[in-house]
RNA sequence: GGCGACAUAGCCAAGUGGCUAAGGCGGGGGACUGCAAAUCCCCUAUUCCCCGGUUCGAGUCCGGGUGUCGCCUCCA
């Protein structure tokens, strides 16, 4: 099956070829440490957690770096702000990242590196560019020539000149050109600062990503992603820094998510709707979260509202409960011996639903249609499950194949906690015995009770079960 | 002004030239149940923003409109 990327380069989809199969090389755009993530940031963490897992899944072996921005104007105004250094900030919120993407269930990456570990390779790169005439040396900064680098606008598709037209920048007497970027800031009194061939300072936004691709994955790498608003200036940026150094292609595919939206509107600072990781997952279950962030494809548009997150939750809980129907059927003695053509059908309908999802996620990581397969499943498999006998076996490859997905979409849970206090256990057999003799006012009482403990109880033709809320 | 994305049922959302337009949520009706819960069955788009064109055949390709949104400025 061919594997097919939507490279925003290109703005097409390409057939995906790995510099060095099966080895793959990913670098996103990590957060700048200065606050929690949010929504909006989470929509890209988990659509590219889900990329990497799905490419693991299909035998490649990624090397997946996110970084961390712990250097930025925003830091400074930040630490400033709160009285704190800017080390004791990006500690600070750094451990809340860590804290937001596990509960989303965000693998960590296989290196998070840090902006301020990486000086000497971004003095290294900038010193390629003032070597190749891309850079100028301006009042202190150091600052990158676009007018020297040909490509320049072709990710973003503009030209430089029409970028220039719509420029609002402010008029910067320090830059020769207003699409000119800064590479290394000079030093001002209370910033962090390192040594450089210019004199002391730190580095501009773009070029630590550059640094660190290219310090743990090379100088050609395979896939680069982030949020869709870093296509200009900050991936354009990169590209420039890092072709204009090593003269090689920086990135073969370039993958950017769609926004999200809140209640249709865009979330922004301004308008007060950012809404972060951390209150929503105290609000939601954060795998409703996941649910919810992998509901359209990755690079659509997504909105975000109390509605649709109703959907979310309850499209989650009719799969999560055929998990649940799964699992304790495969608890109860009521098998089948052989396979009749209940059991055929149903083994056809497995291997087509496992045919759909495998094209839906090789074609652009379509996670909607994917996830489509695994309610089809549910449909005509609850469906067998109320047959008085199962086949098991049938039944352990459905459950093997749910696992097999649930291992790139992380969105249900697939093993259940069945150990209870005894007095629940015995409480369930006091209400199975009060239904038994028709006391069904002591067993409504004792079902709410259990209710109440977080225990929910299922009469079932087949026996009582229980789950929690 | 330049660049780009999107437009499919009440809502969300797949569909990248060809069997009857996935799937979910919501709604209605029914089955099962002591009642619930869970589950199942049936119904809920003669039609894909509009107008042309290409084609044996278009939601899908092309041209032109209309509308919504985004980027061009720190921003995921």
């Amino acid at each position: 099956m061919e594997f097919k990327v939507y490279n925003t380069l290109t703005r097409k989809k390409e057939s995906f070829k790995p510099l060095q199969p099966p080895r793959v090389t990913f670098y996103v755009c990590g957060p700048t440490v200065y606050d929690y993530v949010h929504i909006g940031n989470a929509r890209v963490f988990v659509v590219f957690d889900v990329v990497r897992r799905y490419l693991e899944h299909c035998g490649y072996e990624v090397v997946y770096v996110q970084n961390f921005t712990d250097i930025e104007d925003k830091m400074i105004k930040r630490a400033e702000e709160t009285g704190t250094t800017v080390e004791e900030l990006a500690d600070r919120f750094i451990e809340e990242y860590l804290n937001d993407a596990s509960a989303l269930r965000v693998r960590e990456a296989t290196w998070h590196p840090r902006a301020t570990e990486h000086m000497k390779k971004i003095v290294e790169i900038i010193n390629g560019l003032m070597d190749a005439e891309l850079a100028y040396y301006s009042e202190g900064d150091v600052v990158f020539n676009t007018e020297n680098f040909a490509r320049y606008g072709a990710l973003s598709q503009q030209k430089i000149e029409e970028l220039q037209s719509g420029a609002r920048v402010e008029v910067d007497e320090s830059k020769n050109n207003p699409l000119d970027f800064v590479l290394w800031k000079k030093e001002k009194p209370g910033e962090p600062s390192w040594d450089s061939p210019w004199g002391r300072g730190r580095p501009g936004w773009h070029i630590e990503c550059s640094a660190m691709a290219m310090q743990y994955l090379g100088e050609t790498i395979d896939i680069h992603a982030g949020g869709p608003d870093l296509i200009f200036p900050h991936h354009e940026n990169e590209i420039a820094q890092s072709e204009g150094c090593t003269g090689k292609p920086f990135v073969r595919y370039w993958m950017h998510s769609g926004y999200l939206n809140i209640n249709a509107e865009k979330m922004s600072k301004s308008l007060g709707n950012v809404l972060t990781v951390r209150e929503l997952i105290q609000k939601f279950n954060p795998l409703d979260l996941r649910f919810f962030l992998l509901s359209a494809h990755y690079r659509n548009p997504l909105n975000f509202s109390e509605p649709q997150m109703n959907h979310a939750i309850n499209g989650r809980k009719r799969l999560q409960n055929f998990v649940e129907n799964l699992n304790s059927a495969l608890k109860q003695a009521r098998k089948k011996e052989g396979r009749g053509e209940e059991e055929e059908k149903l083994q056809k309908l497995l291997e087509r639903e496992k045919q759909h999802f495998s094209e839906a996620m090789h074609d652009d990581f379509n996670t909607a249609e994917a996830m489509g397969s695994l309610f089809n499943l549910a449909k005509e498999f609850n469906n067998y499950l109320n047959q008085p006998e199962i086949h098991y076996s049938l039944l352990q490859s459905v459950r093997e194949f749910l696992l097999e997905c649930n291992g790139v979409l992380d969105i249900l849970e697939m093993e259940e906690d069945d150990t209870v206090e005894e007095e629940i256990e015995q409480a369930i057999r006091q209400r199975e015995e009060a239904r038994k003799q028709k006391d069904f006012a002591t067993a409504d009482c004792i079902r709410d009770e259990l209710k109440e403990k977080g225990i929910i109880l299922e009469d079932t033709p087949y026996g009582v079960r229980w789950k929690r809320t």
